[in-house]
RNA sequence: GCGCCCGUAGCUCAGUUGGAUAGAGUGGCUGGCUACGAACCAGCAGGUCGGGAGUUCGAAUCUCUCCGGGCGCGCCA
């Protein structure tokens, strides 16, 4: 496969003089066995440089073409292809090598060692996560783990929002509950966090706070801004005034219990999941280290910001954003902006080469202007590629589940795990493109259909385990020098389509890794599922003549190993039996 | 209004960055276990790739335009 490669770009080389010496060679898999295994459009795109009509470039590339026992023939087709059919020996030979690679076959060193932070979930630390962010974690972690395989350095990073105005309402709300669990009878903000999870923080803070803070202040709801004309003033009054009858010790006493409870419980949920990141990154040790400041600065000293009604502004227009961004409030507060832009220098200033951030679908307008501040201290913006992920649509019972965060109203991630199981969420999850809406069938995915594409691949995993077994109770043993010089043996239509696919696990692989697109693999499995669910219907494994067993075990063993590499890869089980 | 994303079989979606006759699952219909696991398999039916124009050897894929849907456009995070 490679020698082609090479073949053509010699090809290319001798012509160097005649053509554009930029003309990309390409070889690519056939979609239709009849057009060989391998096919290049090199003649095609040649021909117009030549000034030649392609079939007839086609004929003068496969005359220099080196001979190889690995290529059984090539021919010229259609328009100009020309199509490229593979010796049984170059498959005989990629097959032993998935059995002598085992868990490393399909990996790769493309990655070259490039360092990559890959940030995902990053859900606001007010609430236990819900199915959106189980969407975000699935795919983060495939890609993370599809980047590692594929020879990349990375590192996975959750980003805590442990500072700014979402604390403080998540405090707020936790200490009404705390007023209402002593006996006070009290509006509930409409803007307040209102989940059964606030009632249970607010009782496990009481246990442990200094009884006071529970003391009903009387005036506290007297002269607000109203809930319903103007919230967000209702809360930040609230908030103040929560602020003063507690005492800056004891409010930040709630916040941070509060705090440690969920982030607890959401680190757990996540490893629950598979999903553990290398790292969680604090928004308010940014400020502890001065990173806020000092990208300020970066910014100021290029002339980057100025001021206006009282509030410095960043001149993000100059690097393709739509507007200027606020960055120091009028109060002296720094924005979130200015938070995520020294975070992300940040992720610079510690060494990778990409930042790869996976964020909700509605943050898409959030791109252009962290790219213009990467810009503006002096960063490549390439350096930050953003993969969005779309929104999860719950159906329960043919209908649309309304979900807010704060009304408490929500399928949380570990209701769906408990429900569907960790392995078909995950799978379910990454088996569409992330920038595709999912809808998810709750119902569906709580009956345990195996309408799931989970069970058909696991199936296929447990049946090879199965025909292992059934071989050692007949008292048969595998011998692989005796399968690896019996592959000639197989000669089936399904075994040949198998071991096809089988070899095409590497290029997947690869395929996935660039385009960040965990679903190629998943896609993957199925179809190899698919081609041995087809070929064990059709044949039998365990026979009497030991040498066609020993091949068609050898297949078998193939299957699970590439069945095994794939589905750890989306961090799903491949059970021996279920 | 401006910007980003999406539109492929009745339904849910793939389509390896421009390749050859557009594919799966599911639903519908017809068949297959005295078998190494039937959570499986074989077969039938199902399409103006939202509409139109363009780019070229070649378009579901790239460009433009219209239609339809989602999201965003704060000194919130």
């Amino acid at each position: 496969m490679k020698l082609i490669e090479q073949a053509l770009e010699i090809f290319a080389a001798d012509n160097a003089g005649a053509i554009d010496a930029s003309t990309e060679t390409e070889v690519e898999r056939t979609r239709d066995p009849r057009h060989g295994h391998y096919a290049s459009n090199i003649a095609m795109r040649l021909a117009k440089p030549l000034g030649q009509p392609p079939r007839q470039v086609a004929e003068s590339i496969i005359e220099r073409l080196p001979e190889s026992e690995l290529v059984e023939s090539i021919e010229i087709a259609g328009p100009g292809f020309i199509n490229f059919h593979l010796s049984s020996q170059a498959f005989h030979r990629e097959l032993g090598g998935i059995i002598d690679r085992g868990s490393h076959y399909g990996s790769s060193s493309h990655g070259a060692g490039h360092k990559v932070l890959l940030e995902y979930v990053s859900a606001n630390p007010t609430g236990p996560l819900h199915v959106g962010h189980g969407r975000h974690a699935a795919y983060g972690d495939s890609v993370a783990r599809i980047l590692k395989a594929t020879g990349f350095e990375v590192l996975t990073e959750y980003y805590v929002n442990d500072a700014g105005r979402q604390m403080d309402i998540l405090t707020l709300s936790v200490w009404l509950r705390m007023l209402e669990g002593a006996g006070a009878d009290i509006p509930f903000p409409s803007g307040a966090y209102r989940g059964q999870y606030v009632r249970e923080l607010a009782s496990d803070a009481t246990e442990s706070l200094d009884p006071s803070s529970t003391a009903i202040p009387d005036e506290l709801f007297h002269d607000l801004p109203s809930d319903d004309t103007d919230s967000d003033a209702h809360l930040d009054q609230l908030i103040e005034r929560a602020r003063a009858c507690l005492g800056e010790t004891a409010f930040l006493a709630i916040l941070d219990t509060a705090l440690q409870s969920i982030l607890a419980d959401i680190r757990e949920d996540l490893a629950e999941f598979g999903v553990c990141p290398d790292e969680w990154f604090s928004e308010r040790s940014l400020d502890d280290r001065q990173s806020i400041h000092k990208a300020l600065k970066l910014l100021k000293k290029g002339g980057m910001t100025y001021e206006r009604d009282g509030a410095v502004w960043f001149r993000a227009t100059n690097f393709g954003d739509e507007k200027d961004r606020v960055v120091v409030r009028e109060n002296g507060r720094t924005t979130y902006f200015a938070s995520d832009i020294a975070y992300h220098l940040h992720k610079r200033e510690r060494g990778f080469e990409t930042l790869i951030d996976v964020l909700g679908a509605d943050h898409h307008g959030y791109v252009a202007r962290v790219r213009a501040g990467l810009e503006a201290m002096g960063e490549p913006r390439e350096s930050l590629e953003v993969q969005l992920v779309q929104f999860v649509v719950l159906y329960r019972g043919g209908r649309k589940v309304q979900m807010s965060t704060r009304s408490g109203d929500f399928v949380t991630l570990r209701q769906l795990r408990d429900e569907v199981g960790n392995d078909a969420a995950r799978l379910f999850f990454v088996l569409r493109s992330n920038e595709q809406h999912l809808d998810f069938d709750l119902d569906l995915a709580k009956a345990r259909s195996n309408e799931n594409p989970v069970y058909y691949i696991q199936y296929a995993h447990a049946r090879v385990c199965s025909v292992l077994r059934e071989l050692e109770v007949r008292g048969y043993t595998w011998d692989s020098g005796v399968a690896q010089d019996s592959l000639d043996r197989l000669t089936e239509d399904q075994e040949r389509t198998l071991m096809q696919q089988l070899t095409r696990f590497p290029e997947t692989l690869d395929a996935a890794s660039r385009q960040r697109a965990p679903q190629h693999v998943a896609h993957y499995l199925r179809e190899v599922a698919q081609n041995f669910h087809m070929y064990y219907n059709a044949h039998r494994f365990i026979v009497e003549d030991g040498d066609l067993r020993n091949a068609r075990v050898m297949l078998a063993l193939a299957t699970r190993q590439v069945l095994r590499n794939g589905l750890s890869l989306l961090g799903v089980d491949a059970p021996e039996s279920m």
